[in-house]
DNA sequence: AAGAAACACAACCGCCTAACT
DNA sequence: AAGTTAGGCGGTTGTGTTTCT
């Protein structure tokens, strides 16, 4: 199960790097056909290449609309933010810039980005500064937002905390259930999945915004705004500090 | 100048899952 | 419902290039 039999090793197909001739090959194909059906692909183009490989040569590098290398300060800020935030969840990190590939950035992470980052955070170890050693990725999970101050956990379910969040938009988005005449609801999203494929970029940002306000605003003093959040320290130093420089930056 | 070490990145591997039969 | 396949993903490896000694 799972392997695509057109990529096993005995099958007389070309390995390692792509010829020039070959990507000609795959791009006049794909031009005339379009993508997907990779396991057609190098059947009908006439490329002795398993389905798979075409498809992670179009995808990481013969796709007309691919940025290769100068990763900007700001895309390399924005990595970071998102990685804090998703783990090693490349795709979805890939999805917030633009031309940009998930192993480009992984690659980026592995030789560069990530070793920074742990200098980084081995210094502010040393001061003391950085209390939060958490290092797993975070998910969110299970919001409720609500315009009053909702009871906290109950035990009963696994219900969540809330926080406040603009309704319309999130309605858009991963909403489940549970509208009351209040106009609280539940809600169970995944964060990458929220972040990355259902919104756009100004909703993207407009969304950061309304979580930063809601952090800073309500807390969880018991006002309009209530958050409490499964993995909030990660959440919050991610929304009040990356938020508010890509909101500055635009 | 030459060899070694470190780096960068394209490509492969194997797992997971949705779609299909 | 169960089995199969293809597509997608993240981890890892292989190799060419650059930097260091």
């Amino acid at each position: 199960m799972g392997k695509s039999p057109g990529c096993s090793k005995d099958q007389g197909l070309n390995r390692g790097a792509w010829t020039v001739f070959e990507d000609q090959k795959l791009k006049d194909y794909i031009k005339t056909h379009g993508e997907g059906k990779w396991g057609k692909i190098p059947k009908e183009a006439g490329l002795k290449r398993c389905g798979k490989s075409c498809r992670l040569r179009w995808l990481n590098y013969l796709r007309p609309d691919i940025k290769r290398g100068n990763i900007t300060l700001d895309e390399e800020d924005l990595i970071i933010r998102l990685h804090k935030l998703l783990g090693n969840r490349w795709s979805l990190i890939a999805g917030r810039l633009p031309g940009r590939t998930d192993n480009e950035i992984k690659n980026y992470w592995n030789t560069t980005l990530g070793k920074k980052v742990k200098v980084e955070k081995s210094k502010h170890s040393n001061n003391n500064i950085k209390k939060n050693t958490k290092t797993n990725p975070s998910k969110c999970s299970k919001v409720v937002v609500a315009p009053k101050p909702l009871e906290v956990e109950n035990p009963d379910t696994s219900d969540p905390p809330a926080t406040s969040v603009d309704r319309n938009l999130l309605n858009n988005v991963a909403v489940t259930s549970e509208e009351d005449d209040f106009g609280s609801f539940a809600m169970d999203f995944d964060m990458g999945e929220l972040l990355m494929s259902d919104i756009s970029d100004s909703e993207f940002w407009k969304l950061c915004h309304q979580f930063d306000n809601g952090i800073e605003e309500g807390g969880n003093s018991g006002g309009a705004k209530n958050l409490s959040f499964s993995e909030e320290t990660t959440l919050k130093e991610w929304m009040t500090d990356g938020c508010n420089y890509h909101h500055h930056r635009s």
